[in-house]
Order: C-alpha cells, then structure tokens, then sequence
RNA sequence: GGCGAGUUCGUCUAGCGGUCCAGGACACUGGCCUCUCACGCCGGUAACACGGGUUCGAGUCCCGUACUCGCUACCA
C-alpha cells in the first residue's frame, strides 16, 4: 500500500484538561516536524469532548505554549481552515451522522445498561477470574426499532460498537512494525457517550477521516485501542491513516514525570528560564535522532533531517543536567544584538538604567558572557558590575587576592594605566605587561587584586576585555576606591 | 488477572548477522589552554536484562523468563 502521493496532513490533538506536558509537547514537535519536512500541513485540534474536565486556562496556556515553543499551526484554532471547525465541541452533528450510518448498517446498537449493572458485571467477572473482562454485550442484539421505541419513551441510552466475535485486527505501526489483537478479546466500546458527546475513539476516527489526515503520530497509550480504531475505519468504509506510535518521557528515576520532581509542563521549564529551542531540541532529541552526531541543533536543521524511521520505541527518561547543558549551548549561539537587547531589558529590574549605555557598550558584555551561563536570567545579574561599582568584595577571593604588596602592585597598574590613551585590550595587556616586568611581578599577580577591585568577583571574564568594556575613568576610579581596603 | 509495548554505559542514544574486546553526547573524572570562571580541545571510568535456540558467526533473528510502562472508563 503506498498511497503516499496525497499530501501529509497531520495533526496535534490535546485535549484542554491540563497544562501542555512535555510529552505532549514531543508530541506535537514530532507532528510538526514531519509536516514541514514533507512540506505537509499540520493543524491543531481541540478535543473536548469532556465536558467534565474540560477546562477554558488550560485551553488558553496551550495556544500559548505551542506558539512559544514556535510550533505555530497551519489550521486550527485562531487560524481556521478549510476542515473547520478544530473544536470537537462544535462537530457534534458530523459525528452523529457517521453513529448513525453504523446504526443503520447495524454495526453498532444502542445500549441500555446503567453504570450500576456495568459496575456489578466487572465484579462478577473479577471474582470468577475470567479472562476476558468487559461488557457483556446485553444489547448487543436488540433491535433497533426496540431501541428507539424505548429511547422515543423517554429511556435513555449510549451507543456501542459492534466488535466482530472472531477474527483478528491488525495494523502496521511505522515505528514498531506489525502489531495484531484478536477480536475476542476487544469490548464493545461506547462511541456515543449518554451525553450525546462522542468518546475520543470515534471523534478522533471521524475527525482524521474528515480533516483528511494521512498520519496519525500519537502516544502510545492508544496501541491497545488501536485495532479498535482500525475496525471503526473499516466499518465506516474509510482508509485508516498511518500510525505512528510514540514512547512516553519518564521522569529522571523512572516512574511519571511530575512538578515535585522537578517540572513537567512546557511552562514550568519556561519559568525556569529555559529557552524554547532548547526545550524543543532536547525534546526531539528523546526518542529521535538526526542519524549522525549532531545534538545542538536548530528547529530548521532538525526538520531537514527528520523522519519517522529514526523515532525510537523505547520510553526516555528526562535529564535536567543535559537540559541545562543544552540551553547554554544555545544561549551561546544566540546572536548578540539579540542577547544585548535581553541584557537592556532585564537590566531595568535589577535598578540598573541603560538608557544612557551604548549598544556597542552592550553588545561587547552580551558577548563576554554568554559563555558563561546556563539560564538567560543569570546575565543581568552577572553584568551588574559593568554598570555599577562593587560596593562590597566576595569575602573569600579578598582574603586569597588582596595580600601584602596588593596595593602597591595595583597602584602601580592603575598609574599605568592612567597614561594609556587608547584603552583597548591589547594596550591594557601591554600596560599590565610593563608593569610586569618592571615589578618583577608575574601576571596573576596583578590581574587577581585588580579584577576583585573593579568586579567585586573572582570569576569571570578576560581582564583587559572587562577592562576596556567599563572604560577608562570608571575602572581608574574604582581602583583608587578600592586600594585602601588592600591594607 | 488478561492483553499489548519496551529492555545497549547512571541518563539520552548509534548499532539494522561478521568492520563492535560496542561509537557519540550529558554527568563524573585526569590533563591542555589560561589572569580567574566559563568556553574550547585531548584523554579516562562506565552498557548489549537473563536463559535457551537459529547460524560458521548474534547487541543485531526466534522462543521463553524477569522487570518497566500502557490499556482493560459513558477520560483522553
């Protein structure tokens, strides 16, 4: 069967009852990824068929968190589209159209039963060990025109479908291969709930038929109850999609991912202050991989390379660490302009006024420090000191920097210095260098007392390009600040 | 309980019968670079769940066992 000359469609089909998990979130990367590599379209559907749990903030942050994680939909809500509407809310008469084409064929049957006798039928069933579970299929067999004589009196009822007694229903998982269920062993699952809302199984048959979705990547939850979707294709005379079943994120120690155990939805990771395409690599990269050595890698290089057959089966376990790991690689590779602009903005909320600092100014701190942090937000912190005057030293490094002769050494420096005029880099190297050996001295030993006298800190970046980054004056004045606390 | 899926270093993974005394990445660790911290570079520790087959040959194919997860709802 290779029926793939129509164009992919595929779909990300949440359900609005909590926020957007991780594993939802692979999901619908993976959807949108193979939409874009095959240069198909990828829609968005909302399932909310639930009335019970359905939920309008969750609905909303899910919009948000798709679009923040820059998988932005071709069709769906907000959007439209020519399959409309994307809320199964509003196709109610479209699936009762297909119930009740099944009914006519008699494929499916209305089913009486209360929740009481369901509930007293499992217990008996448990009790006697049987191996086959489920409905007993009372109603399997009354007739129709009983049935709505007594739906017409007022009865009310859910509709179930036909499952064939015998018989076996198999179909081909493109990432696992061939898996197959025996009829017996299916129960007559409810597809009309007595709400007159569909269960997902038939709205999402109905809805992949009539949107035109030619691959269905979902969790793989649903391979159990796939045959099942496969018989509702058959029975409604449709082709069924392709699927493609997807493993689950486990949390670090195995088991659920869950917020005590650190995060789980896409806007706990967001609060932490990770990057979305961090968020969207490390994600594809658990359970798929581009067949090379590659790992940090932009959403357009991993569409380029993106298919199905290198999807792994095995569940993964989420590790912060690599997470981390990954997001400084990306703040590394973020443009600086663009971290400069984060720097202004952000800067602002730690007291700091930038209206008066060059962009040249903040381009060349963006890109000192971008080495050196794991989360954007760390940067506005670290670059206090360009701006503002320590006005306390880190207790350790004083004690190990400024010995007996620090003073002496800096104030030699900072003479040195007040005769440079071009202060760049390389002419606040030769400076240091002079003062080198005229003192004798080696170079740590006058960097470290200076640097804990211009920053506050130990740690950071190259001296002289930290130098020349504050400028002349500040770094002249905080010097003398500081010498007669060198003792 | 029944049915289904999965099982390579601590973690993510490569591997699709011989080129694997198993390769890459994170973490850990030794070193280099160096004014510190990062970045970067070089090196190290560490894995084919177990048992049977098939085969000249198995991480790779088949069958069991174990373990993990899922389904077994008028939830998705």
């Amino acid at each position: 069967m290779s029926e793939n000359q129509r164009p992919v469609r595929v779909r990300f089909a949440p359900s609005p009852t909590g926020y957007l998990h991780v594993g939802g979130a692979r999901t619908a990367i993976y959807n949108y990824f193979y939409a874009k590599a095959m240069g198909g379209t990828f829609y968005l559907r909302i399932e909310d068929t639930d009335r019970k749990r359905y939920n309008e903030a969750a609905l909303h942050d899910l919009l948000r968190d798709l679009k923040w994680l820059g998988l932005q939909w071709d069709e769906g809500p907000e959007v439209g589209g020519p399959y409309g509407p994307y809320f199964q809310s509003e196709r109610l008469d479209i699936y009762a159209r297909a119930v009740e084409s099944l009914l006519e064929k008699g494929l499916a049957y209305y089913c009486f039963c209360t929740e009481e006798r369901l509930e007293e039928v499992r217990k008996a069933q448990e009790a006697s060990g049987q191996a086959v579970s489920g409905y007993d299929r009372k109603c399997r067999d009354l007739p129709l025109a009983e049935a709505r004589a007594r739906l017409a009196a007022g009865e009310k009822a859910v509709v179930r479908f036909k499952i064939p007694l015998d018989g076996v229903t198999g179909f081909v998982d493109q990432i696992r291969g061939s898996i197959e269920t025996r009829n017996a062993l299916l129960d007559d699952l409810v597809i009309l709930k007595r709400d007159k809302y569909p269960t997902y199984h038939l709205a999402s048959v109905v809805d992949d038929h009539a949107m035109g979705t030619t691959h269905v990547l979902r969790g793989d939850e649903w391979i159990s109850s796939t045959p099942k979707h496969v018989l509702l294709y058959q029975a409604l005379g449709w082709e069924p999609p392709v699927f493609c079943h997807l493993p689950v994120i486990l949390a670090a120690g195995g088991g659920k991912l869950s917020k005590r155990k650190g995060a789980a939805s896409v806007g706990d990771f967001r609060d932490q202050g990770y990057l979305p395409e961090t968020l969207v690599n490390f994600l594809a990269l658990l359970g798929w991989n581009p067949g090379d050595d590659r790992e940090v890698m932009s959403l357009d290089e991993m569409i380029a390379k993106f298919t199905l057959d290198r999807i792994n089966p095995k569940a993964a376990a989420f590790d912060e660490k690599k997470l981390e790991w990954m997001n400084g690689q990306h703040i590394h590779r973020k443009d600086t302009a663009w971290l400069a602009q984060y720097l202004r903005e952000n800067l602002e909320a730690q007291g700091v006024d930038t209206a008066s600092v060059s962009q040249e100014k903040m381009i060349g701190i963006a890109d000192l420090l971008k080495t050196r942090v794991h989360f954007l937000k760390d940067l506005p912190g670290m670059s206090r000191y360009f701006f503002i005057a320590p006005e306390t030293y880190d207790e350790k490094a004083r004690t190990k920097a400024w010995g007996p002769g620090s003073r002496q050494t800096t104030t030699a420096v900072r003479e040195q210095l007040a005769q440079l005029s071009s202060f760049d880099a390389p002419s606040i190297e030769q400076a240091f260098m002079s003062v080198c050996t005229r003192l004798d001295a080696k170079l740590g030993v006058l960097v470290h007392p200076v640097r804990l006298a211009v920053s506050g800190v130990a740690a950071g970046p190259g001296l002289f390009e930290l130098l020349e980054v504050i400028g002349q004056a500040e770094v002249l004045r905080r010097l003398e600040i500081a010498e007669p606390l060198m003792g």
